[in-house]
RNA sequence: UGGGGCGUCGCCAAGCGGUAAGGCAGCGGUUUUUGGUACCGCCAUUCCCAGGUUCGAAUCCUGGCGCCCCAG
């Protein structure tokens, strides 16, 4: 095979290029997804630089005047103004879809029922889940492009039997928590430029390139919660359908009433207005009885929890039993460093911790990383019932 | 209305003549795209009321008021 005879232009280099493709970044096409923060907004420019064809993306997702005068939130007002600013300055075409209805029927309408059915949603990884890493990158792949970066700090490495998520770089900044559920197909298409860096890179290099977003906050909180008051969207998305009931200790003693479990999760101490000498904390929500459950921090500890819907990225395997007794490591939070654990496929996917970790919420995510490469994520799933 | 006990922050509670601990609750803040946790800060010029003793009282005395228990 030669390429003697085709034009400098059109060869393909030797090796490939910084998003894994065999060919020049000019004739890679990479789609941004541009939230309107420092991180999306690095990510593009930084593709920019290194001579892609870069086309920005921004989702509108919820109301614009609900959210303007939320700083650090996302995509919606101000942050869909403050792409498109960046991608003028950077010279890149860039699209603003409006993807309210997407988001409300796959994200919030999930939060709301979460909610009063007494878990505890995370609506980001559903939104990563849905409307980023399904319409968003089917959009991208109607555009013809190569690859969907994003400014999440997590890391696609290319291992001998393909691509593994793991970690990002910076312990202090990882988001591999919320893209557990990434299938293989999406991650194939996906890149995370930002996953490498440390924590006070981003910002320093936005500056550089004198992004006008550099100074902007951090994203918390969830973005279409603007008053930061989450009961507030659920009794709007489902009026009516919050009871107020008792509030009980798990000896069986009533020891108050509530407004509606929705205010509470497992795991959380203010706001019940209970004072026993000792602080109190919720232990479980049963819904369909309105009760808020609550005792001691003790009657916390949880080392077991079924999962459902469990997404498994690690190494192929034959068959669920093939993972049964498997060590894993387990996060049951964004925060928490991963812990031991063992998985039990028998009948349905169970984790079991071997040390006893606290306000774990049925609803929230135990994410699974591997014991003899903790940086890799195998997977996860939703947490049900927990003992 | 005979005897005994008690009345200190929303709840519990230290204090026993020297100028109001602490816990819980609450409020505010910090905290890596979720909730929560954790952490930090605030939270009785006043001790049921009124007099009195004392240099000085929540602490002693007197009188009220209010609870609780026993006896009726």
């Amino acid at each position: 095979m030669t390429t003697l005879d085709l034009p400098d232009a059109a060869r393909a280099p030797a090796t490939l290029n910084s998003l894994g493709f065999a060919k020049p970044p000019a004739e890679t096409r990479v789609v941004a997804a541009m939230s309107g923060g420092v991180d999306s907004s690095v990510v593009a420019a930084m593709l920019k630089r290194e001579g892609y064809e870069v086309i920005g993306v921004t989702l509108q997702l919820y109301d614009h005047g609900a959210a303007v005068n939320k700083p650090g939130a996302c995509c919606a007002g101000q942050d869909i103004h403050d792409a498109r600013r960046v991608a003028d300055m950077l010279g890149i075409p860039h699209y603003v879809l409006d993807y309210e209805s997407r988001f409300r029927d796959q994200v919030m309408e999930d939060f709301a029922d979460s909610y009063l059915a007494g878990e505890t949603p995370i609506p980001c990884v559903k939104c990563n889940q849905s409307v980023k890493f399904k319409d968003l990158l089917g959009l991208a792949r109607d555009l013809g492009a190569d690859c969907m970066a994003t400014g999440h700090y997590v890391q696609r490495l290319v291992g001998a039997k393909g691509p593994e998520l793991h970690r990002g770089a910076d312990p202090s900044r990882d988001q591999s928590y919320f893209l557990f559920a990434t299938t293989r197909a999406q991650l194939d298409f996906l890149r995370f430029p930002l996953g490498g860096l440390p924590k006070s890179e981003t910002r320093v290099l936005a500056t550089e390139f004198g992004l006008a977003v550099a100074e902007k906050p951090d994203s918390q909180d969830i973005c279409f919660v603007p008053t930061g008051k989450y009961a507030e969207v659920v009794a709007k998305l489902r009026p009516g359908a919050i009871d107020p009931g008792e509030i009980v200790h798990v000896d069986g003693r009533v020891l108050g009433r509530h407004e509606g479990v929705i205010h509470y999760t497992v795991g959380q101490r203010r706001g019940l207005n209970i004072a026993v000498g000792a602080p109190l904390f919720v232990v479980r929500l049963d819904a369909e009885a309105k009760r808020v459950v609550v005792g001691p921090r003790e009657a916390l500890a949880v080392k077991r929890m079924a999962l459902r819907d469990v997404n498994w990225i690690g190494e192929a395997v034959g068959a669920e039993d093939d993972l049964h007794g498997r060590r894993v490591l387990v996060r049951v939070r964004s925060t928490r460093p991963p812990v031991p654990g063992t998985l039990d496929t028998r009948a349905g996917w169970y984790v079991t911790l071997d040390d006893a970790e606290e306000g774990v919420a049925p609803g929230q995510a135990a994410v699974l990383y591997d014991a003899d490469a903790p940086s890799r994520v195998l997977g996860g799933g939703w947490i049900g019932r927990t003992s």
